[in-house]
DNA sequence: TGAGTTGTGAGAATCGATTCTCAATTATTA
DNA sequence: TAATAATTGAGAATCGATTCTCACAACTCA
């Protein structure tokens, strides 16, 4: 596969997801001995810069990423089988937890607990 | 000094804290000279187990601890000198984002923007 | 086709965070 | 006090995540 294909599947993937995937999620997904690590962080890296891809960092794991075309959402993320899952909408009013003197810039917003699978 | 004055030392540092702290800011405040990175990390995982400190982690940086008596509550970072601040009150119904199936058991929220020092 | 360019896999190297090792220090106990 | 036990600092080792290296494979296009 070529950058293109590699990028195209990658995108495919997160359009079918339930969620933001890390690269590893990607790697096993797109299947181990179709690509590399490496060249998942190559596609991954360039995608972003590129503002096609958006990182998501939660508090524990690696980066997970998504199409950036989402609009503003949150996640939830599974504490058994560590799976993230898009959210929609949000509570309005978030940034206005803050005190005066602070300048919100953004905020993020993360569920945990167990998924419907898990839940079973 | 003694472990348990360590304990003493960094529950002081959390008390007059505007936020959570990570062992190498606790390590500055206290100063280097007096205390070990490994040594903190042992006083700070003992007293975690035993419930007196609680991790705080964030999607990019350090674990961060504080003092677990504190009520629930959310944190504010400063991209710019990657300080964290706490923030009191918590808009409710944030559990409600999730879908039906999913078992929700806690959520974290984090604003990110600048501290007041920061944007003067 | 062939020279030059670009993309790739595999694994080594690196990163920051954290934990481990171990000899030295300090406390505790008899 | 002497023997024993616990704690410490310093730096080495480790961790998972990510990036780098480099020889090789696959493109481009004249």
């Amino acid at each position: 596969m070529r950058q293109n294909e590699h990028h195209t599947a990658i995108a495919e993937l997160f359009e079918k997801s339930h969620g933001p995937l890390s690269a590893d999620e990607i790697r096993s997904e797109i299947g181990a001995r179709n690509i590399s690590l490496a060249t998942i962080y190559r596609i991954l890296k360039k995608a972003t810069e590129e503002g096609d891809f958006k990182e998501v960092c939660f508090s524990e794991g690696p980066k997970r990423y998504e199409m950036s075309h989402h609009g503003h959402h949150h996640h939830f993320i599974c504490i058994k089988c560590d799976r993230a899952f898009d959210l929609e909408g949000c509570p309005g009013k978030i940034n206005s937890l803050a005190p005066k003197g602070f300048e919100v810039q953004e905020h993020d917003l993360l569920l945990k607990g167990l998924c419907p699978d898990c839940v079973a």
